[in-house]
RNA sequence: GUCCCUGUAGCUCAGCCGGACAGAGCAACUGCCUUCUAAGCAGUGGGUCGAGAGUUCGAAUCUCUCCAGGGACGCCA
C-alpha cells in the first residue's frame, strides 16, 4: 500500500482510538461510534485532512460538536508525519502534514516510476469488463466510441488496482439481426451483379453494405450467384461478418481500445451452455409455458413483467442467450465480478438480467451494469447525425480521424457515464488554450523540456536534497502528486473514470504555477537538483495519469 | 401510463454515501515573454444549485410532489 493510503488509514485509526479512550475515561458518553470520516477539505487553510466525526457524534451524544472535537484532539498525539491537529468550528478536526514528510514522498515516487499510483485493492481477484459488444451488422458510431473509451479506461484503472482484468467483446453472431444482415448483404451482392432483387424487410440500408458487397465481388467474383440460396447466405454471410468484425476491431484500435477476448454468441449454442443454463432455470421452477412460448417468470422475483426466452417458433430470444452468456461468465469461467457497459437503449434489460443472475444462484452484487448515456454530435451550432440508417451519417472512424485519438478519449472521459453528452467537433479539434487536452499534454512536454536541458548540462540530480523544497508552489505540487493513489482507489471503487481527467487538469495547473514561480535550473546548484527531483516525480505522475486515460505523453509540442 | 438518466455561472460540465464562504474549463475584461516551451501565468466580473414542501444542528447532496429535456417499456438486439 502506498504511503499516503497507509497514512490515511492511520489517522482514521487514531481518531477511533481517541474517541474510544474519551468514552472509557468518561469524557464522552458511551454511545455507538459513527463511521470515522476523513476527507480532503475544500480549502487548503483547513489542512490536508479533515474529519467531521465530532459533528456526527454530536447527534448521538447531545454534546456540542466543538467540545467533542476538543476532547478527541486532546487524546491524540501527532505521529511523525503530522504537523498539527486542530479543531475548527462548527466541529471539525483538521490535520496538517509536516513539510518534511511531504517532500520525502518524492523519494517514494521516483523509484516507483510507472508503478506509482498502483494499489493492491483487487488482490488479483478475477474481474471481467465487457464492453462495446456492438452487433457486427454495421460500423461503429460515436456513441459506441464512448462506451469503448470508458471501458478501456476503467480496465486500465482496475488493472492498476491489482484486479486480474479481462476485457471482452461479445459478438452477436447468431439470431435475427445477423440473419437480416446476411440477407441484406446477399441482396446487395446480387444487385451489384445486375440482378433486380428487393432488400429484405427492415434490411440494413447503409452504403457500407453495398461497399462490402463490392469488396467481396472484387475478391471473389460472382461465384456465389449460382449456389443454392441457403448455402450462399451462410458462406457470403460468414465472409461479410468476418470483414465487419475486422473493421470494428480496426476502428477500436485507432481509438486505443483492445480486447483480450472476442466471445462468440454462437459458441454458447455449439458448446451446450445455452441448454445447461435453460435447464438450470427450469429446475429452479423459473420457466413456464404460456401463449405458445417459454417464459422466464421474472414477476415471481419482483419484476414488472415476464420475459420470453424461447419463441413460439422454437428459437431463443436475445435475452435467453444473454442468460447463457452470464451463466458462462460466472459459472463456467468463474469471474468474481463482472462489469457490463451497455448503451442507454439497454437500460430496460438491466433489472431482468439481475433477476436471472439471481435465479441462477449467483449473488447479483457480482454483476455491475454501467449504462453509458447517449451522445449527440455537433459541429459548432449544427447537429451532426450519427444514426446507422440515415444517409448523412458520420462514423466513429471519421470523427477519430478528424479530432484525433487523444482529444476523443479526453472529451469522452470528461463526463460521467450517466449524463448525456454533447460532443462538439469544433471545440474538440481546436488546438489552443481552450482545449484541456493540450493544456495537460503541454505540461508534460514542458517537463520533458526541462529534463532535456538538465541532461544537456549534465546535471546529475540523483543526490538532490528534497528537504530544500519549502516554497509554497513546491509543496502545493507535492500534495497534488500524492493524491494519485487515492484517486486510483476512488475510480476503482466508484467505477467513475471521469475523475482522472479532472485530476490531470488540476495537476497540470499546479505544475504550470510552480513553473512560473520556481525557476528549476538556476545558479543555485543544490536547489536545482532538489527541484529536478520534483519535476521528475511530476513527470512520472502526469504520465501515469495520461496512460491510465489511454493517451499519449508527448515529449515536445 | 410505468421505469431509468439528466436539470448547478452566458456555454460545456465537476461536486451529490449531508458538513466549513458553491468549483473548473471556455467565453468577457485587465495585466505578464532579454532567463528552463506564452499551447503558459496572475487577476476581475459572473450563480433563485429547475420549482415547491419535508427530514436535520446543517441540504446542490436525503425524501416527497411537480415542471422541463432525453431514453426504455417487442416472441428486436
Amino acid at each position: 500500500m502506498s504511503g499516503i493510503l497507509k497514512l490515511r488509514q492511520k489517522l482514521i485509526e487514531q481518531l477511533t482510538i481517541a474517541a474510544a479512550k474519551a468514552q472509557q475515561t468518561g469524557k464522552l458518553p458511551t454511545v455507538a461510534l459513527p463511521e470515522v470520516s476523513l476527507e480532503h477539505p475544500q480549502h487548503s487553510k483547513h489542512g490536508d485532512y479533515a474529519s467531521s466525526f465530532p459533528l456526527k457524534l454530536a447527534r448521538a451524544t447531545g454534546i456540542k460538536p466543538l467540545t467533542i472535537a476538543a476532547e478527541i484532539t486532546n487524546l491524540m498525539t501527532p505521529g511523525p508525519e503530522v504537523e498539527s491537529i486542530v479543531t475548527a468550528p462548527p466541529g471539525f478536526i483538521n490535520f496538517t502534514l509536516k513539510n518534511s514528510w511531504l517532500t520525502s514522498q518524492i523519494e517514494t515516487i521516483l523509484p516507483a516510476g510507472e508503478t506509482y499510483g498502483n494499489i493492491d485493492l483487487g488482490q488479483a481477484r478475477r474481474m471481467q469488463v465487457e464492453f462495446v459488444s456492438v452487433n457486427p451488422t454495421g460500423p461503429l458510431h460515436v456513441g459506441h466510441g464512448r462506451g469503448a473509451i470508458f471501458g478501456s479506461t476503467l480496465a486500465n484503472v482496475l488493472t492498476a488496482s491489482a484486479y486480474n482484468v479481462e476485457k471482452e467483446y461479445y459478438i452477436n453472431d447468431a439470431g435475427n439481426q445477423i440473419d437480416v444482415f446476411y440477407r441484406s448483404l446477399y441482396t446487395r451482392y446480387q444487385q451489384c451483379l445486375g440482378a433486380k432483387t428487393e432488400m429484405p424487410v427492415n434490411g440494413y440500408l447503409g452504403d457500407y453494405v453495398t461497399d462490402l458487397a463490392k469488396e467481396i465481388i472484387a475478391e471473389k467474383g460472382d461465384r456465389y450467384l449460382n449456389l443454392p440460396e441457403t448455402e450462399v447466405i451462410s458462406q457470403l454471410g460468414q465472409l461479410g461478418l468476418d470483414k465487419m468484425i475486422a473493421q470494428i476491431k480496426a476502428d477500436l484500435e485507432l481509438l486505443g481500445v483492445t480486447f483480450d477476448v472476442w466471445f462468440s454468441e454462437s459458441s454458447l449454442h455449439r458448446k451446450g451452455q445455452f441448454q445447461t443454463a435453460m435447464s438450470l432455470l427450469h429446475q429452479g421452477g423459473y420457466l413456464a409455458e404460456k401463449e405458445g412460448a417459454t417464459w422466464f417468470m421474472s414477476t415471481a422475483l419482483g419484476e414488472d413483467k415476464d420475459n420470453v426466452v424461447i419463441r413460439g417458433n422454437g428459437s431463443p430470444t436475445y435475452f435467453a442467450t444473454d442468460i447463457a452468456y452470464h451463466y458462462n461468465k460466472f459459472v463456467e469461467r468463474k469471474f468474481e465480478r463482472v462489469i457490463n457497459i451497455w448503451g442507454a437503449d439497454h437500460q430496460g434489460h438491466v433489472p431482468r438480467m439481475k433477476a436471472v443472475v439471481n435465479a441462477l444462484g449467483i449473488s447479483p452484487e457480482r454483476l455491475k451494469v454501467i449504462i453509458s448515456q447517449m451522445v449527440t454530435l455537433h459541429r459548432g451550432e449544427q447537429l451532426v447525425r450519427i444514426s446507422k440508417r440515415s444517409g448523412d451519417l458520420i462514423t466513429l472512424r471519421e470523427v477519430i480521424e478528424e479530432v484525433g485519438t487523444d482529444a476523443c478519449r479526453f472529451f469522452f472521459l470528461s463526463r460521467t457515464a450517466d449524463s448525456q453528452m454533447d460532443f462538439d467537433l469544433e471545440l474538440a479539434k481546436k488546438e489552443s488554450a481552450d482545449n484541456p487536452v493540450y493544456y495537460v499534454q503541454y505540461a508534460h512536454a514542458r517537463i520533458a523540456s526541462i529534463l532535456r536541458l538538465a541532461e544537456e548540462r549534465r546535471i546529475d540530480f540523483g543526490n538532490g536534497d528534497v528537504s530544500l523544497l519549502t516554497h509554497e508552489p513546491e509543496l502545493v505540487l507535492i500534495r497534488k502528486l500524492m493524491l494519485l493513489p487515492e484517486l486510483v482507489e476512488t475510480v476503482a471503487t466508484t467505477l467513475e473514470p471521469h475523475h482522472l481527467t479532472y485530476y490531470a487538469q488540476d495537476l497540470a495547473t499546479v505544475f504550470h504555477s510552480f513553473y512560473r514561480d520556481c525557476r528549476v535550473i538556476s545558479p543555485n546548484k543544490t536547489l536545482t537538483k532538489a527541484r529536478l527531483k520534483l519535476v521528475k516525480a511530476t513527470k512520472i505522475v502526469l504520465a501515469k495519469t495520461l496512460r491510465l486515460l489511454g493517451m499519449t505523453t508527448p515529449e515536445s509540442m
